[in-house]
RNA sequence: GCGCCCGUAGCUCAAUGGAUAGAGCAUCUGACUACGGAUCAGAAGGUUAGAGGUUCGAGUCCUCUCGGGCGCGCCA
């Protein structure tokens, strides 16, 4: 019965493309005076607050009443009754303004299950951005000392991002700017020296406590660079030091589950002679120009507040020199969109690198976005803790790991929006993670996989039973069936608004609709009792549920515990 | 002074111009001799900082005011 298995399933996607297959017909038949033109090409279709107000709703009646010179009321009428005739659509109401309230048979819900089940890891998986390059830059600290809490933030939610554009089809690169030239490498390296020899650390250098653990680590390495004239000594301090600082930041993000593919040195930048090739490709664009003998761009041609150096008059490069050469290499090396992550404190940086772009030939609403993050403010005891190195009471990101774990602290700093500033408590976050919403979740994939393992246990082969969907009819089945089937939409928004912290919070209902529907809906057959068809639907729901929780919390970078 | 971000329940925060602004924590009251109680059911808590405007509809968009954070180098 091919017809019958065409109609039997209703997902979101599905039901919005009827909706306006609704509309189209109706203009079609001249019940609409519309140029099909206006119709939208996605018709919003959503779960509304109420649940008495259906499994869907759609405004669409609303939005066409104007141009078609028509009450809402009286578009929604005759959408109201194309639709009524659609299998899988139980009834169609009116409500509101012209809001249409739709309610689904249980089977055309219900079939969301073994769509999930069978889709396996690929479910929430969309072709949005399939085809699309992205690079997303992030972190980017300095070489110099360990990552702290700011940093931390920018390393749970870059990566999310990362991971949300791939599920959303993109091809994505996680890239590291080591800012391993200039001057602070230069002070970093006889700050350790000064430490080795026991001597006065020089002005604007590094006093962490850090800079001594190095600098016994680097003479340990090889004692004879203490034999060294200067400046070589100095230098090898510095090189040796940096290699080793870089190898603890990349060996902390690796245990926080973040991933670089690309570690782009700056040294490389100049040597390569991608800075050469970033300036002609400006000067070919005619945005530089020389003045009081240094060499400028002209980034006001583009919104910026005002022109920028890149060639001092003493012939040095300026940093931002680096900037611009960065993002042509990018470019050059493929990438459609080039992403930024940078802090608050960085946010005059945002026009002038979309004036970088622009300056280079590209388009800055297309190929360059900067992502400005608030910072992150930590309170212990009530009181507000102000990081500072000075004071000694930085917090690193292995701290954090160390205390909350790499779940909580990843989930955390990612289930809130990164335009907000963000206040943790730490007291909170340590003593009493349990109230950390990832354990909810997580649970919530526990316990599902407790209930797989008890059927398995019970000889159940709930794949090999035959499913009937319209069993689930239970109203909590069929609000997490509905919360189930917006995985796909989530994961689209989150991608294109490059906010993950949809996914966290949808994690969230997720699971409380689980919880509600496993607190009044028993699962596996009671002891002595027969296997009903129930049981074997409702394992699908639960297989489908899990899947979708699994797939979720992959997106975020964090555990999927099956036992916790 | 100019610019960017923010202001939502006691606290931390959600809500892509949609219906009665939602969660968690904290407070109070309930629910397991059946699948994980890290759960569930319920109560209480709001002039979305304030004032105008845009429209069928504004926490969301525009203007102004107040309050908070951050930034405005031929530094890196």
């Amino acid at each position: 019965m091919g017809h019958a298995d065409r109609l039997a399933r209703m997902t979101p996607e599905q039901l919005a493309a009827t909706v306006r297959g609704a509309v189209v017909d109706a203009i079609a038949a001249g019940e609409l005076a519309l140029d099909p033109a206006v119709v939208p090409t996605e018709v919003v279709v959503e779960r509304p607050r109420n649940p008495e107000h259906g499994d869907y709703a759609t405004n669409i009646a609303l939005q066409l009443a104007k141009p078609a010179g028509v009450p809402p009321r009286a578009v929604a009428e005759l959408l109201a009754s194309r639709l009524r005739t659609v299998a899988g659509i139980a009834s169609v109401d009116i409500a509101g303004p012209g809001f249409l309230n739709l309610v689904l048979d249980a089977a055309a819900l219900g079939e969301l299950a073994r769509t999930i089940v069978e889709a396996g890891e690929d479910f929430g998986r969309v072709a949005r951005y399939a085809g699309t390059a992205v690079n997303v830059e992030f972190i980017s600290a300095n070489p110099t000392g360990p990552l702290h809490l700011g940093h931390t933030r920018w390393a749970a939610v870059g990566d999310a991002i990362a991971r949300v554009l791939e599920a959303a089809g993109a091809t994505v690169a996680r890239e590291f700017y080591v800012n391993d030239r200039g001057v602070q490498m230069d002070k970093f390296g006889q700050s350790i020296e000064a430490r080795a020899l026991g001597t006065e650390v020089p002005d604007g250098g590094y006093f962490g406590e850090y800079v001594e653990e190095l600098a016994r680590e680097v003479v340990r390495a090889d004692p004879s660079i203490l034999e060294l004239p200067e400046p070589e000594r100095w230098q090898s301090f510095r090189e040796v030091g940096y290699l080793l600082q870089l190898a603890q930041q990349k060996a902390v993000l690796d245990a926080f589950n973040t991933h670089f593919d690309v570690w782009y040195s700056e040294r490389t930048l100049h040597s390569s002679g991608a800075v050469d090739r970033g300036f002609e490709r400006l000067r070919e664009q005619g945005h530089m120009f020389e003045a009081d003998g240094a060499v400028w761009l002209r980034t006001t041609d583009f919104d910026d507040d005002k022109d920028r150096v890149l060639v001092k008059a003493d012939g040095e490069l300026t940093y931002f020199a680096s900037d611009t050469a960065y993002y042509v290499d990018k470019r050059l090396r493929g990438f459609d969109v080039c992403i930024y992550l940078l802090g608050a404190d960085h946010h005059g940086y945002v026009n002038r690198l979309r004036a970088v772009a622009a300056c280079a030939g590209d388009d800055p609403d297309i190929n360059i976005e900067v992502l400005i993050g608030q910072l992150v403010k930590m309170v212990k005891g009530g009181e507000e803790v102000r990081l500072s190195k000075r004071a000694g009471n930085m917090i690193t990101l292995e701290d954090l790991v160390d205390e909350v774990g790499v779940d909580a602290a990843r989930y955390s700093l990612i289930r809130y929006p990164v335009d907000s500033p963000l206040t943790l408590d730490l007291d909170l976050l340590v003593q009493r993670s349990n109230d950390n919403p990832v354990f909810y979740v997580q649970y919530a994939h526990a316990r599902i996989s407790s209930v797989l393992r008890n059927a398995s246990d019970l000889g159940i082969d709930w794949r090999a039973t035959g499913f009937d969907a319209s069993l689930l009819s239970h109203e909590r089945e069929a609000a997490l069936l509905g919360v189930l089937g917006e995985l796909p939409r989530v994961m689209t928004a989150a991608a294109e608004l490059r906010e993950p912290h949809r996914v966290a919070r949808y994690l969230e209902e997720l699971a409380t609709a689980y919880h509600k529907f496993y607190d009044v809906c028993r699962v596996l057959p009671p002891a002595d009792a027969e296997l009903e068809p129930l049981n074997v639907a409702r394992l699908w729901l639960c297989a489908a549920a899990r899947q979708t929780l699994a797939n979720g919390l992959g997106v975020l970078g964090v555990g999927a515990p099956e036992r916790m």
